[in-house]
DNA sequence: AACGTTCTCGTAAACGTTTACAAGAACGAT
DNA sequence: ATCGTTCTTGTAAACGTTTACGAGAACGTT
């Protein structure tokens, strides 16, 4: 059937016997006579003609790329995020072009200078640590840029990010209804975006319900990782007798969980737990674990969905939208549901609805 | 700094008092005076000048780009590869756009077609399920493609496989050694290329070892997912009662621990369990799961670097790989070692050496 | 001093499209 | 029949690079 061989528009036209001008506003579904239109699809079939995507991007301006730079693949939660970005500027005729870049704001920021070389038509970007001179070039950038995450106060980029501190609320609000009282808290580092925001969350939500905070039931992981978890949690299990431990990630709950059953507490009956960003690894364990739906795919679906509205429309207003947390809760957290639940219980309890779908 | 209009050559070459063909050269390194190469890098700077993209590639007929096709996202095997390929790609100088064509051998056709728009300089394709059709339309791709995966006798392109038989034959070998007698298999559709290949590497690997094989013991899940593996491992256990359980894939081997544990049998006191793949969720879990580990990094990086290596020397002869595998022992299948094991045992056994790195 | 070689650099063509413009054809209206 | 519209289609320029070619400058050799 097809041709091997590339062929353009002219060795179409000439197979046509007509100008490449008719050839292009054939293959385009400009108005042309239904003679000149058979000959050229005729011809153009006959060749397994195929337009030549860098030629027509560069006279049109246009590459029909968007880029994803995210932090750090490995985490479950944007393995999640760029699957569901992939599928909605897919649908949306774009091809996806990745760049993992390093939880480095460097890397992000030679990201950002080779984006305007222009292989791209926009960006989407979850920086892990956001710096002044991030900043500055991602408003200096000459397209169109959707943040996934928090944004200091001032930056007028479409952005979407989560409500962490909703978040934290939700798991400790749960966890103080069931009479917890030693809270424990599994932080990745703080210097972190997300890090900072879990953080505030918790001291918030804690001091909102009059529970008192130890330092001893705090401790940060080198980063956001399974190993880090694990030593993160010997370490809090040295120091202190939690009666709960909110992880910061699902990920680091995963290694709780994993700690906390070798040193024969059981889950939730000694110690409840409540992981974040619902990811699939929380349901795969035993018990299932507990986690603050942070909206990831829905964060992600959003930010693709702005990249691409601004992409139509380039002067559109700003726009940043937060998505409210919700708490899925599962056997690490549910009293008397241990090792034995109904097969597949979710249950939701939602925060606050108003999300907003751009 | 950088200014933020766009700025050509001719831009350049204006403000340097030069030729846009001078600039061109001073930028690509090409001999120049002294004097030309200080002005016109220094216009360069000044108008914060960045090549266009899509007009070079135009021009020399390259993208740099390279594609990826996956077929299932959400596996975090192929999360892995994806992350493999995206490292030694970028070191090359080469984005990555990632197509996530679904299981169907028709998308994947459809991305052979766009492809040879020439979006990208070469493909790297994992097909789950591979047709005639899908054979002859990458026979016939303008560009390089690279396999990961089987490829049916005959077909000459460069590829990169597992040796899933004798990754059965090392999971078998070692529950045999242990006594274990009735050896069960849970495995995802027989349709797919990996799906054939685990099955006849069982039942060569049963009979190899002179173990009895019961159809109760096996059973196929609908595809490669956790929810499957569930239902799977459910039907299972409904109609036998194994002392030991291989699976296809780490997913499915999550799957079964959850419902072995739910209906109170030890693992891997009672039962022995292996999983396939050997992806970090093996060892997220309690007890971590015994895996055979398919070299799925290493095939993504033998892949990567092989598709670059034909970019370089169209003409090279064709490599066809296969990556050994090895047995990762973990709890799952160490007998005696159930809930207190030595932090982070792992013991690797080598199937045979003399894997090609390409 | 004249010539040949090498270097440097500008002119212009090319990559494969899209599209503004204009020319001609077709047609209806007067 | 003539004129004015509208429709169709070809010519050519443009997108921003890279690069073949040739002209002149610079240099060394005899």
């Amino acid at each position: 059937m097809a041709e091997t061989r590339k062929s353009t528009l002219v060795l179409v036209a000439e197979r046509a016997g007509v100008s490449i001008a008719s050839v292009s506003r054939v293959l385009n579904g400009l108005p042309a006579s239904t003679s000149v239109t058979e000959r050229v699809q005729q011809a153009a079939a006959e060749l397994g003609y195929v337009p030549d995507a860098t030629a027509r991007s560069l006279k049109v301006g246009k590459t029909e790329q968007i880029a994803l730079a995210v932090a750090d693949v490995g985490n479950p939660v944007y393995v999640a995020m760029m699957h569901e970005v992939s599928r909605v500027v897919a649908d949306a005729g774009y091809r996806l072009v990745v760049s993992s870049t390093g939880s480095d704001p460097d890397d992000q920021i030679t990201l950002l200078t080779s984006l305007n070389r222009g292989f791209a038509d926009g960006l989407i970007l979850s920086p892990l640590r956001v710096t002044e001179a991030l900043i500055d070039h991602l408003r200096a950038s000459r397209l169109p840029i959707v943040v996934i995450g928090s944004l200091p106060a001032g930056v007028d980029l479409d952005s979407v990010r989560a409500d962490s501190a909703a978040g934290m609320g939700l798991a400790i609000k749960h966890l103080a209804k069931q009479g917890r009282q030693r809270i424990a808290f599994i932080n990745g580092p703080v210097d972190t975006v997300p890090g900072a925001a879990r953080l505030s969350g918790y001291t918030l939500a804690m001091a909102k319900r009059g529970i008192a905070m130890h330092g001893d039931l705090q401790v940060n992981a080198d980063d956001f990782t399974f190993k880090a978890g694990l030593v993160a949690t010997e370490a809090l299990l040295d120091q202190a007798t939690p009666d709960a431990i909110v992880c910061a990630n699902d990920l680091l709950a995963v290694a709780a969980l994993k700690v906390l059953t070798r040193r024969g507490f059981s889950v939730p009956n000694d110690v409840a737990l409540v992981g974040m960003d619902d990811t699939d690894i929380a349901e795969l364990t035993t018990p299932s674990i507990t986690s603050v739906n942070l909206g990831s795919v829905k964060r992600a679906r959003t930010a693709a969905k702005l990249l691409i509205r601004r992409l139509n429309e380039p002067d559109a207003p700003v726009k940043q939208v937060v998505i409210e947390p919700k708490l899925t809760i599962r056997e690490s957290s549910m009293i008397g549901a241990a090792a034995t639940p109904a097969t597949d219980s979710r249950s939701v309890v939602s925060h606050s609805s108003g999300g907003d779908d751009a």
